[in-house]
DNA sequence: AACCCAATGTCAATCGATTGACATTATTTT
DNA sequence: AAAATAATGTCAATCGATTGACATTGGGTT
């Protein structure tokens, strides 16, 4: 099964794609043109139709495309239909604020444990899973066929124990760490650097502030 | 002072290189390449030059780069030699994980107030600083001229909370509720979807899954 | 001091992504 | 049932971003 390539862009658009269509879904709105949506999203409508048919034709000629329907698909391209077992690697504020805060279960990622090099932590519950030493994540990840780790822990260790995870059978990493990990290219990283993109905001205000009154 | 406009592209990747610099420097290395620089980094030398070149020479031709001062002026490009008032409204588990994660003061950003509309929560210390009701944000922000509220509140109310910022002089925001906040567009929006960066993954988890062993 | 060499800055070419245009086809109306 | 309409799917054109090539120039060497 040889998929043809889609560009990263496509697939970070994705999201947002299935975010408005779930909003549709939910006031009950049953069908939407490309033109509409794009009017909403505020995208053009042939960028709308040229994502969705990377994926095959999910509309229909002179009727637009069904909201559920889409809905659905886009969910299954994206992987929420299927069950991923989770970890969260760092129990510090960022951590335990992730396990609180993300909705895992709701799409699909099971919160299997978490772990941690502080003593002062062992044993502590967040959200009913109780903190494990770290020693132990090696021989977790490989028995309870963990598929995503979540790295929420200082740079200094997070080459390291990504390296760990990949040994053990890991298949993505969802990074916070402030570093880039070099792991196989068929383990699949997310990189969320949170100052980097305070950064970027930084630019921007300075950018426009800074301007002389052409906005 | 009209400055060419530069491409988001580029902006996004300054961070990195300023990164890597912050890390060769404090190795000690004084002078370093495109061509060494875009090894370490995996990018290639070209678009280094190029990226640099957008902002004015800032080597010498036969040397290559001076670390530091290549590091001090992507900092001064990126607004860190600035001071930023900043505010966290949403003082949840993620709005307070941020507060004690952020090493905000160390990048010119200025912690100066945390509200929340939870009861419970009034008074209470984070980081040295308590949370306040919601209600006195619109006067913080005006009185204080607070410059970037970072929004870790619930998608429901964030685009009235949004409003309120800009009505009383917000410059940027800094927003992690799930949704598309309606600002005018000399305010700066940068949005961290943390939904949508997981869901990236499991694309890309499922879609190296599936396929037949090329990789 | 003159020569050599390394690496920038920049131009041109390539590559990829976005937008626009329209033929095709399903739905809706008469 | 036929005609009119609406909106997709897709092709082509445009636009922007990345890469490659090389002339230029400043530092290093003899």
């Amino acid at each position: 099964m040889v998929n043809k390539e889609i560009s990263q862009a496509v697939i970070a658009r994705l999201p947002r794609y299935f975010r408005y269509l779930g909003e549709l879904k939910d006031e009950g709105i049953e069908r939407i043109s490309s033109q509409e949506l794009s009017t909403i999203m505020k995208v053009t409508a042939s960028q709308i139709r040229q994502d969705f048919n990377n994926f095959g034709g999910f509309g229909q000629q002179g009727y637009g495309y069904k909201v559920e329907y889409l809905y659905e698909e886009i969910g299954k391209i994206l992987g929420l239909d299927k069950k991923h077992n989770l970890i969260i690697i760092g129990a510090g504020n960022l951590g335990q604020a992730l396990a609180n805060y993300m909705n895992f279960e709701r799409r699909g990622f099971l919160f299997k444990g978490m772990f941690d090099n502080n003593q002062d932590l062992y044993g502590k519950k967040i959200r009913d899973m109780e903190v494990r030493p770290m020693e132990e994540m090696e021989a977790f990840v490989k028995e309870n066929n963990i598929d995503i780790a979540v790295l929420t822990i200082p740079k200094t260790g997070a080459v390291a124990v990504a390296e760990k995870l990949v040994a053990n059978g890991i298949k993505g990493i969802w990074n916070f760490a402030h570093v880039d990990l070099n792991v196989p290219k068929e383990i699949q990283v997310e990189n969320v650097h949170l100052s980097d993109s305070l950064m970027k905001l930084t630019y921007n205000l300075n950018r426009y502030e800074t301007e002389s009154g052409e906005f």
